[in-house]
DNA sequence: GTCTATACTAAGATAGAC
DNA sequence: GTCTATCTTAGTATAGAC
């Protein structure tokens, strides 16, 4: 593992504002604070405030591969994995979430963002739709994990017992 | 009807720019440019950027009142009402729609925002309780919304003929 | 009720030392 | 690779005329 580079903790730091404070409170000075670093330390890493958005969603598009690929071997099945790792309290800590929670914050501002959450969208549903049978309950899916992520970001939590259910539910609608 | 009011232009103006544009592009002298008045204009009407966000709120309230109104008269029954109006291309120009996804575009920017849209959810799941069995098929079909309005705010569209059979789903999903 | 002019501030970015 | 100092601009908000 190693300890982070700078970089990985500025990136982290832009990050943990935005899901903390929201995307008025990212100013580069205090991001370069959170990350223990001056505002031109931080500028030698990222130039600009938008190449802090790329890296944001560099990360997030990495963290999503890697998430998948584990989908693809989760004992579970991808369709619970998919549903589960969305919004537990005990996958708040993981990366991808992490980073989609964050992503999610900037969707007014970039136009990337939105192409991006698309992007992810899509590769989930392709996931999805190898391991059930009928289209329309993948859409069903697929809109599920949106709108859990939604409501995540609102900082909303959805019942545990209900997600437990949710894939029981849409296995049934699947027959 | 009548001519709306210079307030109400303001306030569409703000609403469009931030639809069309994003976050960013909000600036006082751009909803100003766009409602035909001045800087100054503007703010007689709404004294500051946050009394513009406040009145988009409040008017996203009563259009969700309203709404909530005209689901429960609705002869294709509240589920049907809730799930098409949330996202049809027809239903694109509705007042309740634009100014829920207008007030999507600023979720990362002022916590108002987070507690509205809970809030307006909590209301739309009162009324679907009331004519669904199985409180999890209401929380489904709420969160079914939700992911729909994450996706119009992300410009990608549903397909129509899915959306036509998913009410459907959710009734057999009820029994 | 609406306009013009202006003050003020915050924040993004650059330059150059270390 | 990181820091301090500084420049620059954009954008909010105020004051006061009409």
């Amino acid at each position: 593992m190693g300890r982070p580079s700078a970089r990985d903790q500025v990136l982290d730091a832009y990050q943990e504002i935005l899901i903390a404070d929201g995307v008025a409170a990212v100013t580069l000075e205090a991001v370069a604070a959170r990350a223990g670093v001056s505002k031109g330390g931080l500028l030698y890493h990222f130039g600009s405030k938008d190449a802090l958005l790329d890296g944001l969603v560099e990360r997030l598009l990495h963290l999503t591969e890697a998430d998948i690929a584990r989908a693809h071997e989760a004992p579970e099945g991808p369709l619970r994995y998919y549903l589960s790792t969305s919004v537990t309290d005990a996958d708040m800590g993981k990366p991808a979430h992490r980073a989609t929670i964050a992503a999610l914050r900037l969707l007014g501002t970039d136009p990337k963002i939105s192409t991006t959450m698309i992007e992810i969208d899509r590769r989930w549903s392709e996931l999805l739709a190898a391991h059930l049978k009928d289209p329309a309950v993948v859409q069903v899916a697929a809109l599920l994990g949106d709108g859990l992520y939604l409501r995540a970001t609102l900082g909303e939590k959805t019942p545990e017992d209900f997600l437990r259910r949710l894939p029981d539910m849409l296995e049934q609608l699947d027959q």
